[in-house]
DNA sequence: CAGCATCCGTTCTGATACTG
DNA sequence: CAGTATCAGAACGGATGCTG
């Protein structure tokens, strides 16, 4: 029982602007997911994400929240004082990202036995090297 | 409300063998969620499987299919005849995965026009280009 | 402080050609 | 038929140094 037809499957693969593809996307992405984790306690500032997450380089960090800000799963607030302050906070939709998402973390961390199992298989079984 | 907390998310994020970042890999892959939905019909061949998703290069495809092989998500049955014949078949651990799938799926078409949308704002305000 | 510019090594991707 | 081998091009990730 999908919503995807083969057809539509095929041709959406292809289309940038297929949704599954979009939203695939960015949660694909390692860092995109650690943000929004992140942030589900209310709004950081720059800074306080970067020490949060650990080992995101600023440029890194700067273009996940950046693509996050553009497809509106979070707002970026520039408070015009010195030194600069800039606040990063979850929109409703970014907030709604989180059920999926946790669909997902739950999947895995009841099959993940599993998963490693198999590889561990297969490793063994394939491996003349 | 989440599995993740902060600071378990922040070793996670770093940890190969982190549960989400195993299966965010995998489904973060184009052609992994193609292939799982070609395959939710029933088993197929190395080149119908390449003619339905289309567009997909051999070797490519070979990687997928070898990688979601050794993760358990599908079977491949190699037939002892000329010319050869291979089967790639969704193991029940593969077909679980279309719930999650399908989870996100609909998140993404729910909200698609919202992103589009965001992005077309986000694009004209900023673009001085 | 927040982040942009630059540079570079690594990985990924796909096209093409060839083989058991 | 079902891949493997090879290779060039692009995308990515990250470190470093500088600026409003």
């Amino acid at each position: 029982m999908v919503t995807i037809e083969p057809q539509a499957t095929r041709g959406d693969a292809f289309d940038p602007e297929c949704p599954t593809r979009v939203v695939l996307d960015r949660i694909g992405d390692k860092w995109t997911v650690l943000v929004i984790a992140s942030l589900e306690g209310g709004s950081l500032r720059f800074s306080e994400l970067r020490a949060r997450i650990g080992g995101v380089a600023p440029k890194v960090l700067t273009q996940t929240l950046r693509a996050m800000e553009r497809d509106g799963l979070l707002t970026r607030t520039v408070h015009a004082q010195v030194p600069p302050r800039v606040d990063y906070e979850l929109t409703p939709l970014g907030a709604s990202l989180t059920g999926p998402i946790a669909t997902l973390t739950d999947w895995a961390e009841t099959h993940l036995a599993v998963i490693l199992a198999s590889r561990e298989d297969y490793d063994t079984a394939f491996d003349a090297r």
